[in-house]
DNA sequence: CTGAAAGCGCTAACAC
DNA sequence: GTGTTAGCGCTTTCAG
């Protein structure tokens, strides 16, 4: 541990003093208020205090507390934003996309994971308004009454994201999930499917899944079609369940010209076990999924997806949050619709 | 936007006065300080205020200020992580294992991504050094001066992740990047093969994955072999650019027999190539790549690998932060090495 | 354009 | 056990 080359090394211990806007002030010899305004660019303050105290702070090495300073003006600028997991690159993505278009303004965004999880979902949205974020970014739009009412509560702008069915907070960015899954329904039936089966995992928790998964059966029924079979389990959706689940559904009905997922790792286990057991996909079998992952258009055979822009998402849900005047919450009620794009290999 | 059933509904625009500790108290007609006892379970209250006062928070919605909290006492119950980016999952599962650790102590984990630019990396730790958090995880030993100097002269507790080949701030908890390239190479060598060639996207900002190339090329020297072909790339690590480099270097290099990559989403391109191109994988070439993603056991060819502990490393980091005395940041200059397992799929 | 006073909401020290 | 007195470091008034 080095010292920063000081002078008020005087007790190796307690020597950690913060260095202040005080301290900035007086180097700088103006006022504490002139300094502050002229960190910030605030009002007017005359050129020659700008870099007097420009160049005071940097020279003591000053950085500032965002405690003091949030906390004085009851604002930060921190921006909450909640999603279920890490783990699922399409979250990463978004994620990437609010940070990119958070770049340059000042904004930091703080992330949480709920793991699935309503009640540590509250739990971390009511930490993050203890933070007085200057806005909040949540997944879906399924959040029980008790979570609801904190968000209403609070006069902090709310961007819902991901999902369109259903009524939001206040604005929501996303797409209609039930939509998406009647689309592919659509699709593979036009292009000549007819005997379909269903693999899923975690729709116990995950909504929008569930709402996929409804969109398609329903648009089958529309058609006087129906799942031939229907398999869903408990656990995260990985590529190694769907390959395993694959293999089971296909021993107990090797009829099938289809298998709907309720997701592109599931998907992309599929094809792998296709391709480890000679199965022609798409001729013979079609593997659908649902995001369209990068990884979906290196893979040896074409599967089926609905490319969903995450990026977008993550690019306009920040932009709502930093066009929301910060005396005026409200966002509006903006509702922003992408619409998935359907490929079907085929 | 519902009211909260509450009393002061006086002004439709002013309505939003915040709860403060002082309302809890004195709707539980206590002390500001007894029941700041109470809600922190700190210092010795009576059974009685400690019921009277949790009644009243509940009561009438008292969610507590972090910014004052923090400022008062000046720590805060935040833990920042910095990581390269979101889209590798390798971190996705760190900050996973980080979250899991984290759980229940009551620190919140708050994310920044550097996208592997020094800069970035050095505003965000500036950043976030400002929220006064308990302790920082950063990704990497390789920080340049300006930011070492920065960690050094926060008293803060530092733990970096990852790496291991270099010299750390304070405690620092991963593998040796360079000891992993070379195992692979003995591994590969051990295994009958000879003519080798490389594949590598980003080693100009991943500073880690350069490592594990020269202690590859290093014990392939200690062999006398020396690789056939090197292909290096800017650009992030896709399966995409895998698939599209692996079909380019077999052109002009059929007769290799492994091709080590710079990480396992490469190897995952590599390997769909082989596949569509009906090369044997392993027999004819061996595809060996680094981290040992759920994806690659999954995979219809076996491919070589190191398998990393990315959420051991996550959780190691976080308990070390929680276990360093807050009034001693020092983190006992802890190292904790993990040893990744090697698998050749031969 | 600049400064002085008065807090933001909470907790550390001390009293009692 | 409980209350009181001072701040934490900054910004918001509101005077100059």
């Amino acid at each position: 541990m080095c010292l920063p080359s000081g002078l008020q090394s005087i007790d190796a211990k307690a020597m950690k003093k913060r260095i202040t806007l005080s301290d900035v002030a007086a180097a700088a010899g103006v006022s504490k208020m002139t300094a502050s305004r002229a960190l910030r660019g605030t009002g007017d303050v005359s050129r020659s205090s700008m870099e007097k105290v420009g160049r005071a702070a940097k020279e003591i090495g000053y950085v500032g507390n965002h405690l003091a300073m949030s906390l004085a003006s009851r604002r930060s600028d921190l921006i909450g934003v909640v999603v279920p997991s890490f783990l699922n690159v399409v979250f990463a993505e978004v994620l990437s996309g609010i940070a990119e278009s958070l770049d340059g303004s000042g904004m930091q965004p703080v992330f949480g994971v709920t793991d699935y999880d309503p009640d540590r979902e509250y739990e971390i949205i009511r930490n993050m308004l203890s933070w007085n974020p200057a806005g909040l970014i949540i997944t879906g739009l399924d959040q029980p009454d008790e979570t609801l009412q904190l968000l209403e509560n609070a006069d902090v702008p709310v961007v819902q994201i991901m999902d369109l069915d259903g009524t939001p907070v206040d604005a929501c960015v996303g797409l209609s999930h039930h939509a998406a899954g009647a689309s592919m329904a659509e699709a593979l039936i036009a292009k000549g499917r007819r005997r379909f089966g269903y693999v899923g995992c975690g729709l116990d928790r995950d909504t929008r899944a569930r709402k996929r998964f409804t969109g398609f059966k329903e648009a089958l029924s529309a058609h006087g079609l129906a799942l031939k079979t229907t398999w869903t389990g408990p656990g995260p959706s990985t590529v190694k369940a769907g390959r395993e689940f694959t293999a089971q559904v296909l021993e107990t009905h090797p009829e099938l010209d289809c298998i709907y997922y309720s997701n592109d790792d599931l998907a992309v286990g599929g094809a792998f076990h296709c391709i480890a057991a000679g199965i022609n996909v798409p001729e013979a079998l079609v593997i659908a999924g649902f995001n369209g992952l990068d990884l979906v258009e290196s893979l040896p055979v074409r599967i089926a997806t609905s490319r969903t822009p995450r990026r977008e998402i993550g690019n306009a849900a920040a932009r709502i949050i930093l066009g929301s005047d910060r005396d005026d919450p409200a966002t509006g009620g903006t509702r922003t619709e992408f619409r998935p794009e359907i490929e079907t290999g085929l």
